[in-house]
RNA sequence: GCGCCCGUAGCUCAAUAGGACAGAGCAUCUGCCUUCUAAGCAGAGGGUUGCCCGUUCGAUUCGGGCCGGGCGCGCCA
């Protein structure tokens, strides 16, 4: 169900609001109207800046338009069903129009989350878009390193907001199964084998030195498996390592729907017709023996080869075939999260989905900056090739799930990140995935205490919650939703550990100055409502990052 | 050389789509537990937002030019 306290639902009012004041003045195009939460309560619950835009067009101060949106608005609040909603507006720092809004509409939405059990209903800004999250995607070549964690993290929290947006979400991993490296990998492993059983061979550098190959040739070695040759060593250590990739993804809470196999792909002829169709649109040309495609022509800084003049497919040719695969799969919306030594490869992609005939806004690419991982204050050094990195098994081990998941998503996506391990596992203030869950498990456990108190909503009056961190409480409950926007906005999931550590912060900061259970009966129901209406939000919160809800710490 | 990300308090980072006084945490210092969990709260100090121009009513944000850091620039994947 549409709930009617979601900010995009009030947006839009306040929105149509506006545009209708503004015809009244003559601005039949008004520019876009951005309704934002300021940063001080003391600017407003929602405030626009339209007349500070409008200045240039109607060549009169911002202040005198914000005068004459002010009175009309008034006057047609009702018209927009804003009269339950907006309790004043006013006009401040020379023509910024604040929204307040009503302690009655704020009480109403606290009771509405209590009764529903939920705070953002059918908001459904996704408006059920089919679309395909890749993310991940590692060479199964080796475990997963802190950088794919850091992927995995954010795709798997931007999935979930995006479903609860009502996105039609699928979770893809594009597993590259097939190809050179695979190939390194399976000489490596039958190098490491032969060593094993005494022989001395030379152990090329550009292989895989790590030791979980030689625990894979001990494997075979102990167990006595038979392998036959260099394609056995390959498909024992691809099925191996894969396991050990959706085990370390499943350990980490990051399911997906989808294995997409690229052996599967290059098998089933999709290489060849994803080709002939760019050929038939006169994408495709040869040159010195090569197969090109002409990615300039969508603003690429050079066209690419997809077959090389040894006839072998560049690695391409089997990302055109993919990519025509997700739209012939049904998917509108294709958001791939790809580390930052991708970034180069963006342009060609983007130029793939066009030449298929895709508008390039139905690909979104993330990229996710590299985690730096710090142990004692030193940065570990990575290499997959030489084996030495930090991989997620080792850091889930040592951290813990929650730790690591919010430590990886504490940053902006695209801001480096520094993940100091000593940090993580510290227990203690000094970490603030504790803080957020002290906060919930604080609350969870007055509401045990107070486990015989009925709440029934009839008998709740909120209006007895007179104190302003109450009232910052209700607005930030609000604010929700607004934060959920500006995730899809910035296709970030970074707003939502942001917003938990100021709800934490308000709450922390209630909890010290007041009391929830006391003689008062009706201000301890009053209490009681909003802090099960808490309890809710930073479930639904903590969910979105994947992070557990201790109700005990 | 070209492209992408970045440069904000001692450190790690915010600042929502160009908005209001640039904010948090850590660290340092000072207070607060006979009361629902002190993994908490309150307070103090700390800034020429790398530098210079420009656009704007308004620039940390946009444009140009420098300086500095990271990454990428293959008929590798």
């Amino acid at each position: 169900m549409q709930k009617e306290y979601v900010f995009p639902k009030i947006e839009t009012n306040i929105s149509s609001l506006l545009k209708s004041c503004l015809s009244d003045l003559g601005v039949s195009e008004s520019p876009l109207i951005v309704i934002e939460i300021p940063k001080e309560r003391a600017n407003g619950d929602l405030s626009t800046n339209v007349a500070f835009r409008l200045s240039p067009v109607l060549k009169k101060k911002p202040k005198e338009i914000a005068e004459l949106l002010l009175s009309s608005c008034r006057n047609k609040l009702g018209e927009f069903n804003l009269d339950s909603v907006v309790k004043d507006i006013t006009i401040a720092s020379g023509g910024f129009l604040n929204f307040y809004l009503k302690d009655s509409f704020l009480y109403e939405m606290a009771l509405d989350i209590i009764k529903t059990k939920d705070v953002l209903g059918d908001i459904n800004l996704g408006k059920g878009k089919n679309t395909l999250i890749e993310f991940v995607s590692a060479n199964p070549t080796g475990p997963l390193s802190i950088a794919h964690a850091r992927q995995a993290a954010v795709g798997d929290s931007l999935a979930r907001i995006l479903a609860v947006l009502g996105f039609k979400v699928t979770r893809e991993y594009y597993n590259n199964d097939e190809g050179n490296q695979i190939n390194i990998l399976g000489k490596s492993l039958e190098l490491r084998y032969r060593q094993l059983q005494g022989e001395t061979v030379d152990f090329p550098e550009d292989h895989y030195q790590g030791d979980y190959i030689i625990d894979l040739a001990k494997e075979i070695k102990e167990k006595k498996i038979k392998i036959k040759d260099e394609q056995g060593f390959r498909d024992f250590a691809l099925e191996k390592i894969t396991k050990v990739i959706q085990d370390e993804l499943g350990d980490f809470g990051v399911e997906f729907d989808v294995w997409y196999s690229q052996k599967k792909l290059a098998s089933s002829k999709k290489i060849e017709q994803a080709l002939d169709l760019l050929r038939k649109k006169d994408f495709i040309y040869e040159n010195e023996g090569a197969t090109w495609f002409k990615s300039t022509e969508f603003g690429d800084d050079k066209d690419r080869v997809v077959v090389k003049s040894d006839k072998n497919y560049t690695y391409l040719a089997p990302d055109i075939a993919y990519h025509l695969d997700k739209f012939n799969r049904g998917f509108k919306w294709l958001i791939n999260i790809w580390g930052p030594d991708h970034h180069g490869y963006v342009p060609r992609i983007k130029a793939v989905i066009q030449a298929l005939g895709h508008d390039k806004g139905s690909l979104s690419v993330i990229i996710v900056q590299l985690a730096t991982i710090y142990r004692e204050g030193k940065s570990v050094s990575m290499s997959t090739r030489r084996g030495q990195y930090i991989t997620l098994r080792e850091v889930l081990n040592e951290v813990g799930r929650d730790a690591t998941r919010f430590f990886l998503l504490m940053r902006r996506t695209d801001s480096h990140l520094d993940f100091d391990l000593e940090l993580a596992k510290k227990q203690s203030s000094e970490n603030p995935v504790y803080y957020i869950q002290y906060a919930y498990a604080r609350i969870c456990s007055i509401l045990n205490n107070a486990k015989d108190i009925k709440l029934n909503l009839k008998e709740i009056n909120l209006s007895l919650l007179k104190e302003h961190e109450e009232g910052d409480l209700l607005q930030l409950i609000f604010q929700f939703s607004y934060v959920m926007e500006v995730c899809l906005r910035q296709l970030d999931s970074y707003p939502v550990t942001a917003y938990l550590q100021n709800l934490a912060t308000a709450f922390h900061r209630f909890y010290d100055q007041h009391k929830v259970l006391s003689e008062d009966k009706n201000l301890t129901l009053a209490r009681l409502a909003l802090i099960r209406c808490l309890q809710i939000v930073f479930a639904q919160g903590l969910d979105l990052l994947g992070i557990s809800k201790p109700e005990k710490m």
